[in-house]
This record gives structure tokens, sequence and C-alpha cells, in this order.
DNA sequence: TTGACATTAGAACGTGCGTTCTATATATTA
DNA sequence: TAATATATAGAACGCACGTTCTAATGTCAA
């Protein structure tokens, strides 16, 4: 048995109690976590994370997990499949919620149902990422009120007129005649195949 | 002009303060949040807070803001389209990162390249959660390499008998003959439209 | 063994934290 | 108007925070 105690095994244990706490532990509470007896240890080890750029101080002294640490790493594409060691590649890391949603304030969910839009990948049952107020671009997919029913379709402007297409031939393209009604632009869309 | 100072506003300057400092403020710093020049008026406002149930305590008496301000809204599906008012619906609320990775330590992600999987969906550039070491099931997309390249397949054992079949009939299944390594399975697939 | 370095322990200290009290101003209702 | 909540200000306080110091112990190489 070696010393258990590292620097990456203590940089997990922070991350997971950030993951429990929404914050930071304090030095007290990392005695604990660090299994040591004293701050001055935490302290000391504090210290080294902090020159490895795993934890920064803000601007008011507080800790910070700096990005590293969070969400998961991007690897390549498949073609190039995994990474050799699944160690120390330089890699990206990117959190999902950032990745996906630009304005938090002015999005929301969607659960799809049916299959309009199969051909642009989005199938039944995905989640997709509703941004409101933002205007809409030619073949932007669009979240629209037509004849008091709420569908996702293409849009596109040409001059005065609008036209909503579906992703899939089964479904005929909509000319809205008075007022259209957009709820939104779809900016992403996730699906979940697994639990 | 009314008094810009109540709950709803209160709320919103401490996600957008925790959603950029990754933590929560400072009773002194909250003082100019929300624009008030006592500790104590802060001190009386996260009483409220508190009693709504935007705000709670953790047991070392620390704020934690209350799922309720994370993440963005799920309303509801396509078909029931846009909320009303947009304001008070029993809300759930969820998280990408929660969402979509169950386990962020044997997670990564991977660009796709090609259409091989179109017909489930994955798309070319799309983004993959792929789980490592989990035990591929019938029906699952795994990602494995195959003489040398790797690729995103749906798996499928029959017996002693695997097979790797791409989601697209331009593609011949694959019948893998010795060894087969699978790097992972897909849990999720993430598609960003527009920025 | 000796020396250098890395790691742990313990204690002491100043500062800023969140709490709580009193007092005053502003809104609301009868 | 008077009476009653509601909201703001300021000050004081105890305590836990993170820092820093000294000293002891463990590790490894010469």
């Amino acid at each position: 048995m070696k010393k258990t105690r590292d620097i990456k095994s203590i940089e997990q244990s922070l991350v997971a109690f950030y993951r429990n706490q929404k914050r930071m532990p304090t030095y007290t509470e990392m005695m604990e976590l660090f299994e040591v007896r004293s701050k001055s240890v935490v302290s000391y080890w504090i210290d080294k994370l902090i020159e490895k750029g795993i934890l920064e101080k803000d601007e008011q002294g507080y800790l910070k997990l700096s990005g590293i640490s969070f969400g998961i790493p991007l690897v390549g594409n498949v073609a190039a499949g995994l990474p050799a060691s699944a160690e120390e590649t330089p890699r990206e890391v990117v959190s999902m919620d950032q990745y996906l949603i630009a304005r938090p304030d002015t999005s929301f969910l969607l659960r799809v149902t049916g299959d309009s839009m199969i051909g642009a990948g989005i199938m039944d049952g995905d989640l997709v990422i509703v941004e409101r107020g933002r205007l809409p671009k030619n073949g932007d997919i669009v979240l629209a009120e037509v004849d008091g029913e709420w569908t996702m379709k293409y849009f596109h402007r040409k001059g005065r007129e609008v036209t909503l297409e579906a992703a899939n031939p089964a479904y005929s393209t909509i000319y809205p005649r008075e007022e259209l009604k957009i709820g939104g632009v779809i900016t992403a869309s996730v699906r979940k195949y697994l639990m």
C-alpha cells in the first residue's frame, strides 16, 4: 500500500465534493476529505493544486475548480477512436451545459413528439433546446404555432412570404396565412440511449 | 419607476452571480448585488428567499440555490408547445450535465464523422457521449475497433457470435473474426444547430 | 550515516463572515 | 388621519475562516 494521498486523489475528492454540494469545501472540511489532521497540510496541498492549474483563486481569494476538472474530455472523433492511454492527452474539456446552452435565461427544453423533423436527425423522444426571442434565419428550425397547434419546422422567408417545411416528405409544407407565432428557435438537440 | 428590488430580481441576480462565479456571493457582495447598504437588509431578503424555497442552507449553514434556479426548465412536449405564461408553471428543471452524463469519470466525448449511424439519428458532426467499460447489450450502439479502424455500430450478440451493423444500408454488417475491441457504449448524442 | 527535501502536525493570529439588535423610513390598510 | 406591516440602515458581536509560523517526521540519494 502506497500513500493514497497524491494530487490526483485530492483533485478527485474535491471534484466529488463540489458535484455533491455545489460549493467548495472549507479547509476544515478538507482535513476530513484529505484525511489529514492539520489545516496547514490542507493549505500545503491546495498550493500544489494551484501550481498545477487544477485550482484557482478568484479575485476575492475564494477557491475555484478551474475548468479542467469539469465536464468530460473531448478526445477526438470516431475515426481516431480511443486515445492510446486514456491518460494525459492534452484534452479539451467540455461541460454540456456550457456547450449546449448559450442563453440559459431565455432557453427551455421541449420533448419532441412525432417524426416531422426526422430528416434533420430529430427523432421522437428527443429533447430540443429552444431559445425564445431569437430571430429565425433561413434554414433554422423553429417552434411555431400553426392553426392552433405547435410544431417544429424549417423556417424560410422569401420577401414577405414565410414557409414552414418539415424534414419529412410525408408532411406538406405550410404557408401560414395570417399570424404566425414563433415560440423560439431550436439551438440544439439531445438524445439519451442509456441510463 | 417602481422599486426594482423584489424577490424575483434578487433571485435572478443570485443565479447570475452563481453562473459566473461558480459560488454563492458573500453577504457583503450581496449588498452590491441587491443595491442595499446594510448586511441586515441582505439577511432580510435571504430569509424571504429561503421561505419561498428558492434558497436553502446546507448542514453547515452555507447558502445553496435549490435546484429550481439551475439548468433550464423542461416545459413539456412539442405538441403542447409554449406554456401559456412562460411564468409559474410547476416546471421541472434539468441540467444537461446531470441529465446526459451518468458517470462523468468513465465517460468522454467523441465527434462523429461519417454517416454510418444516420438511421439512428446520429449525423456527421454530432457529439456522442461514450461510457467506457460498460457491458454492451443487444441493440446498444458501441464504439468498436475493427481492422484497425474505429467505428460506431449497433452491437448484437447471439451466443458466441457478435455482429456489428451500421444504421445505414450503404454499409455492410461486420462479423468480427478474432479480437473485437469495444471502446465503450454510446449513452447519448447531442447536436448543436446554432451558437 | 548524513544531508536535503517532502510531508505532516499543531498552534496562534487577524480578518471577514453571517447573525442579531435597535432605530428609522416607507407603504398599506382601516 | 392613525395604526400596522414592510423595508432599510447601521453598529456590534462571536466565531470560523484561511494564513502563517515552528517543529517534527518520513523519504530518498549520496
